[in-house]
DNA sequence: CGTACTTTTGAATCGCATCAAATCTGGTGG
DNA sequence: CCACCAGATTTGATGCGATTCAAAAGTACG
């Protein structure tokens, strides 16, 4: 396996010592197909290189309730130490897995102190982020989550945004279409600054209320 | 301090080591008062005994945004390693906190292994916890989200609330008023027992749609 | 050049938020 | 024990904003 590369790519593999690494295994994943299911014996922690893994559980009435979405990175984190899965992990767009065996994982996390502080670091920034994402999408207003996502995830009110409006809509919690409306509405009234992929919130109030309607 | 009472009703410190322990201070809070603010040498490790704190970071605008906001455990677990805080730590409701001292907590973490592993396990589980909130919050309707609050906390489809349902609703990302009614049509239509703090998914599927309206 | 996907705009609808208010609850103190 | 208060629970009416459905234009890719 090409571990440069994928390090490129992938900079959370970093932490990974060379001898897990050698024990990984690429595993290319269909749309539809299982990595696990509720109950399996937990055998290995996965690394979701390419496309999209979701966490189900299903429910009796047939609904899927999904968990987690995770596209790219490491996948189901706070399994690495139970006996079994608790949840089924279904491929939801095609891609790619790297596979470590859960038990060379808790060994080098027992043994390796600069990967297990790594892997401690990484967990905790994780949570950092996803809490901070509840937040954000307990918001009720398109306007309030764009602003909330720029003053948490930008640097000093600039955000570069690495993927398509579409999937920002969905982190966000919106439709596309509420996206779209409320990032030109911003823009129009001097909130954002738009440019290609550079969001940047405005140092001046967001608020010029007086102005009666849309102008005469 | 008296720490069996506190295991008792906080059984997330159980697995603090007696020397750390012994470190810990206890300290009332106020609504208002704040712990500490963005850019102050990180000295602390917080644990919310009671009340809520929130992590907030201020904007240009005078605006506050809530990063997170936590009711009882460990608050701002991602700073544990870090050189200073992030964000401002503000009193939401008083109450109080524990206070480690963060050389001594990094220390224990270094040393004792049952407690490194306890706190992996606890992050990883938060992590776990927070990123079904995330799903939840992403869904549309209170319908979903109360079905999957249920599904997703709950044991094979009860669960029993610790909280009022104001709380719930909150945590829901709803308003009350939506919770209430949201309950009593579900009660209503049989998807859900309801019985005091106890609510019960019906086994049988929510879904009886071939009724034409509303009946006639 | 055609296909698939994103981006963009429009129009109509519906569910939730919001504002209001009444009832119920638990807890405090006289 | 009762009066009283703060908070939770519950119901009603109204409006807004996001969803939904629809469709056109732009863009990337083979």
């Amino acid at each position: 396996m090409d571990w440069e590369a994928l390090i490129e790519s992938q900079p959370a593999l970093a932490v990974i010592p060379p001898k897990l690494r050698e024990l990984a295994a690429r595993r290319d994943t269909e749309t539809g197909e299982m990595l696990f299911r509720l109950g399996d014996r937990l055998r290995d922690i996965f690394y979701v290189v390419a496309g999209e893994i979701r966490l189900v559980r299903r429910t009796r009435n047939g609904m899927d309730i999904v968990m987690q979405r995770s596209r790219g990175g490491f996948f189901a984190e706070a399994s690495f130490n139970t006996k079994v899965y608790h949840c089924d992990a279904v491929v939801a767009r095609p891609g790619a897995v790297l596979r470590f065996p859960a038990q060379a994982f808790r060994a080098a996390l027992a043994t390796d102190v600069v990967f297990r502080n790594a892997w401690l670091v990484h967990l905790a920034h994780e949570l950092l982020k996803s809490r901070a994402r509840c937040e954000r999408l307990g918001l009720k207003s398109a306007e309030q989550r764009i602003i909330h996502y720029i003053e948490s995830e930008g640097a000093d009110g600039i955000v570069t945004l690495s993927e398509s409006r579409k999937a920002w809509a969905a982190e966000l919690g919106l439709t596309h279409e509420a996206l779209y409306r409320t990032l030109r509405r911003l823009q129009a009234d001097g909130t954002l600054d738009i440019d290609a992929d550079r969001i940047i919130l405005s140092r001046r109030k967001k608020r010029t209320p007086p102005v009666t309607g849309s102008a005469s």
